[in-house]
DNA sequence: GTCTATATGGAGATAGAC
DNA sequence: GTCTATCTCCATATAGAC
């Protein structure tokens, strides 16, 4: 454990205030001045450390990167079964997530690509990778035909991000119908997974990953 | 054709002033002060006529529902096929939203369904389901199972939302890969409504509509 | 009823003193 | 490293001319 030095105290002290009141009010609506305040920083302090208020976000993003890249690792590991490995990943980020469901609907604005906090741009790229890379090794031990695995990651983390844009948006009681919405999609999805390698369906899988490659061009 | 008072006239000029900046330098990036300048009016005198920034963007959705829909009707009558007729349902929108890609870019942003300019929210509630109306005739003399049939208009309307937010951010030459992707994908989606009646795939079919029917609470 | 001119209040960001 | 003072820009509001 690294001494953390007075610089590194204050700035975590800003990011914290920041996604408090993201998480309280909502991204657009704290300003930073707000933040600042909350820190027990003037304005300039809080730009002192972050560039921007995008960038404040980004930096949610890689800490939450770090603090779920264990919490992954460890769903993993807890069973062999894809289904319960990919359940196993949602229910984590979902528990992570959960306190800032609200910050994220925010971002969830930015599909541009060319928007730095775009889960899909640039910017974000590292962060998406890793996370498809889990995607990767939950499908270990799990029988793929050739022509699809190479894809099969990636669907399955778009498949992931629709789940949880659902979630965001979901006004039931403790998301009671992502969850059932959750349980139902990921059978039919393990279901196909399995089939998926059965030749009466090959003409059917072709289509598909040929859909794939068009769409990823 | 009614007359146009120079009321209507004025309120037109600011209506397509606005558009137009949209379209060249994005939503947010086009100030009020910059539409009342393009159209020759005062700030004062925009918001005399739309009360906001927002409204502006409701009534480019409503024009263009008027717009498009003797467009639609006419694509419909074109052909009695399915697959053309989603076709021709697509093309008459894309045409239609081409000089305005950008802008729905902006507007794609607003997935939350509380925000007044997003496409899922009560706000424009009437404008979807008109849209999603002609789905329904779409589908008139395709035979679809009776369970399936209540909910493949909305899940239609659905898979068109999803290729059109691909094409939004398609960066490709004409956006072609949207193209080879609408092709691809509607071959699937048609072979699928007609395979959907088949004894076999009764329990796959019962999956996605208890799905649905979860999704939509 | 239509519009101009001007005001308000708040945002993100920065320069330069300490 | 941190603060104060200040800048620039914007959506929106309003008073009142015509």
């Amino acid at each position: 454990m690294p001494v953390r030095s007075k610089s590194d105290e204050t700035r975590a002290r800003i990011l914290s205030a920041a996604i408090d009141l993201f998480r309280r009010n909502g991204f657009a609506q704290t300003t930073m001045r707000d933040i600042a305040a909350e820190a027990g920083v003037a304005l300039g302090g809080a730009y002192y450390y972050f560039e921007s208020k995008d960038a404040i976000v980004l930096a949610f993003y890689d800490q939450a990167q770090q603090d779920l890249d264990p919490l992954l690792e460890q769903a993993l590991a807890s069973s062999k079964d894809l289904r319960k490995r990919l359940h196993a990943l949602m229910d984590v980020k979902l528990r992570y997530f959960e306190p800032n469901r609200r910050l994220l609907g925010t971002l969830s604005a930015y599909a541009d690509p060319e928007h730095p906090l775009s889960p899909f741009g640039e910017r974000t790229a590292a962060t998406r990778e890793n996370d498809i890379r889990f995607f990767e090794l939950a499908l270990a031990g799990t029988k793929v035909p050739k022509d699809l695995m190479p894809h099969l990651p990636r669907m399955l983390w778009l498949y992931q991000m629709g789940i949880i844009l659902f979630w965001i948006y979901d006004r039931s009681a403790e998301q009671r119908r992502t969850h059932a919405l959750f349980e139902k999609s990921l059978a039919l999805v393990v279901q196909l997974i399995r089939l998926s390698g059965i030749p009466l369906l090959r003409p059917l899988r072709r289509m598909v990953v040929d859909l794939v490659v068009t769409a990823a061009g």
